[in-house]
DNA sequence: TGTTGACCTTAACCTAACTTGAGGTTTTAG
DNA sequence: CTAAAACCTCAAGTTAGGTTAAGGTCAACA
């Protein structure tokens, strides 16, 4: 009983105001080891306790809410860090805070879906063209900009260099 | 001139029948190493000459093409591997072939789309809210499919685990 | 024919995003 | 008060998708 008040909250108090390591992976589904590692990163962030143990506020709960959905977009940790460094760490961040989070998040997700959008719908040619008519075939010039977020790709085959098989 | 026919397609030839590893990376924009590496993984095929050089037919490039194509949609090399082996290794495919293997990706990418709209328009609710309220906010339940792909993300908080802040 | 440039293989290194393990301290429950 | 569960730190390992380097062979061209 050395924690009084970490103690106090934990009496049956369903809204606790300072949470565990523990509990925060139970309630986020994110694993301590996980947690460890946003922190270190910069993503989330901790008190410590006498005995030198993490102590979350709630907003952490939010937090890592917000890094799983912008990771399910394909954002990069390092840029989730960015967007969440405009919330205030620590304490309770107010209505506009996290508007301009969603704003951001929702700016990114636009641009992505767009990318995809276009790339389907050049697909969508390459099926009515059997791929086979390479002059003709949207995979030649794909006109978008996701290429420099992956690895490779920074280069594409102008019409003659792409093969047009034998028929 | 030992190659002699392949000699023979490199006299000012503009549509060789087979080509080295570094005309095939001139042409596709990844490196020589990057080639090496997608045939180690089965993701393209070669013959070897007498010299122990590869010697690629020009399919190739278009299993390159597709590759990063289906990159940019952020599908695993493993998977493009997979839908790449519908292909006949090493020479020509028909349009059946080409057609098969661009229906698997619309598909996969109607799916990718979906789920990213989803999740857009699931934080433009956000917006609105404000996030405050978490009982209402859709970050709460993302109810996707999407969590399977990435690392983590097993597990979602209810709604009485989640922060509520004091106003 | 000889010298570059293109290739070969193997192996190590790199970033991201974690996970696992070792060895030691704190908290909690009985 | 004590044993077990939860925490701590630090280091090393893991997967994906490549890149870089070392040391040696092959080919193209004057």
């Amino acid at each position: 009983m050395s924690e009084t008040n970490y103690v106090k909250n934990q009496l049956k108090n369903p809204l606790k105001t300072v949470l565990s390591v523990g509990e925060v992976a139970k309630r986020t589904g994110v694993s301590v080891a996980t947690l460890h590692f946003y922190e270190q990163k910069g993503l989330i962030h901790s008190q410590r306790n006498a005995g030198n143990q993490r102590r979350y506020s709630r907003d952490v709960l939010r937090r890592v809410a917000i890094i799983k959905v912008a990771q399910r977009t394909g954002i990069p940790l390092e840029q989730i860090g960015k967007a969440l460094s405009v919330l205030p760490p620590g304490q309770n961040a107010d209505q506009h805070h996290w508007q301009q989070m969603s704003e951001q998040w929702k700016a990114e997700l636009d641009s992505r879906i767009a990318q995809l959008t276009d790339l389907r719908d050049q697909l969508s040619m390459c099926i009515g063209c059997g791929c086979l008519s390479m002059a003709h075939c949207p995979l030649r010039n794909p006109q978008d900009k996701l290429a420099a977020q992956g690895a490779g790709a920074h280069f594409y085959p102008t019409s003659d260099e792409l093969d047009e098989p034998e028929r």
